[in-house]
DNA sequence: TTGAGTTTGTGAAAGTTTCAACAATATTCA
DNA sequence: TGAATATTGTTGAAACTTTCACAAACTCAA
């Protein structure tokens, strides 16, 4: 019943979060007005214990009998995430990974629009992206500490994730979304996550037979 | 000390072990012969006691005193891992995404090969990309079954995916990385995993000040 | 050869996460 | 109205995961 907001809440629950808002907009669109947990745990194969427990961290979002509004859910979760804002991003590194990203539609309402695009090689310098002009590595301190951005996303080679990591922390970003397949060690102050499809075909060939 | 083969070995660990092949190799390429437990859990942010016990899994692949091996720890775990093998793996979708992916050289020394591209709308058909040419939805079953082909990559619009992804599986597809931002629903022997970088950015604001 | 210094593999303890069950409350419909 | 049905929030137990701590085994230098 009641919101428990002096407590830590786990990692693992903020984790699933994210997932809950994406099936509840989801519904949205299909004109539901209102669902349950175990609607909700049955499209995203979770159990409807665990979908109430982590909802209930945050306060009493449901009514008996009936389940949870689902815009008003919505609006709850955005609340936690502080996605109810719009976040600017930049996006470091225009190879090909890079400019699929600064193209990727998917992020603008869900809370995050892209402000700028880096990079360091002359070539991709002054480069059209859409609607980006790819800028110097040279100007992103400023950039960032001007705009106040907190949150990049790294879509350079292996190579050069740490060293390019520092630099945006340094600026002042605090969340990293490193699209390099290695580890990037950054202060306890920095979110860092991490996309490598690699990792996830890996963890599947495990269970196929051969 | 041995192997216990007989046991199953929790899905965590093998979540985290495509993280130390990763290490492991980019350890190799600065030519590093043997590393430790303490070394490698450093570079990760993961504990050493935790890396020696999902290691000790399989088998003990270290020496005390010394070591890993790296070159020969790689050897295992793409053994345990069944990378040690090329995958064939189809995309679908043949979007900004699906152009990305199939562009992607990361895929190809990690144990994966991209057979064919494949989409529904008429004038992506018979578009190059690389080196491929883009294929109808159409003739996707009948490559997936003459290929043997166990492994597909999705990046079709969310309201397809689920579509799409039954009719992977029916032809004969074993594991799914699911790039379109919705859940999917696949039967119990079909390995499913998820990329939507939105969520891994969502997870991040939570624990920005605002 | 011996002793100091490493590092593994592992059993037991501590910590975390999930799940089952149920009282409380709401809705529906006869 | 009242019985049948639905669904939440919560408790406590069960399951799972991580960490601790140490004997055993190895290396190296004196």
């Amino acid at each position: 019943m009641s919101a428990k907001s002096a407590e830590t809440i786990p990692d693992i629950v903020i984790g699933r979060l994210p997932l809950y808002l994406r099936a509840l907009r989801r519904l949205q669109q299909d004109d539901k007005q209102v669902t349950s947990s175990q609607e909700l745990g049955k499209r995203l194969d979770i159990s409807s214990a665990q979908i109430r427990k982590d909802l209930s961290h945050f306060g009493g979002f449901g009514k008996q009998g009936t389940g949870y509004q689902i815009e008003f859910l919505i609006e709850r979760l955005q609340d936690v995430l502080q996605v109810n804002q719009d976040w600017s991003v930049v996006v470091v590194g225009a190879g090909n990974l890079g400019i699929a990203i600064s193209h990727y539609r998917g992020f603008q309402d869900r809370g995050f629009s892209i402000a700028d695009v880096f990079d360091i090689s002359p070539e991709k310098i002054g480069q059209r992206i859409g609607n980006y002009v790819v800028q110097p590595v040279g100007s992103m301190a400023e950039a960032i500490h001007d705009k106040g951005i907190k949150i990049a996303m790294l879509a350079v080679p292996a190579e050069d994730a740490q060293s390019v990591a520092d630099q945006l922390v340094e600026a002042g970003v605090r969340a990293i979304l490193n699209y390099a397949p290695i580890n990037i060690n950054v202060p306890d102050h920095v979110q860092i996550q991490y996309i490598d499809p690699v990792t996830h075909l890996q963890r599947m060939t495990y269970y196929l037979e051969a």
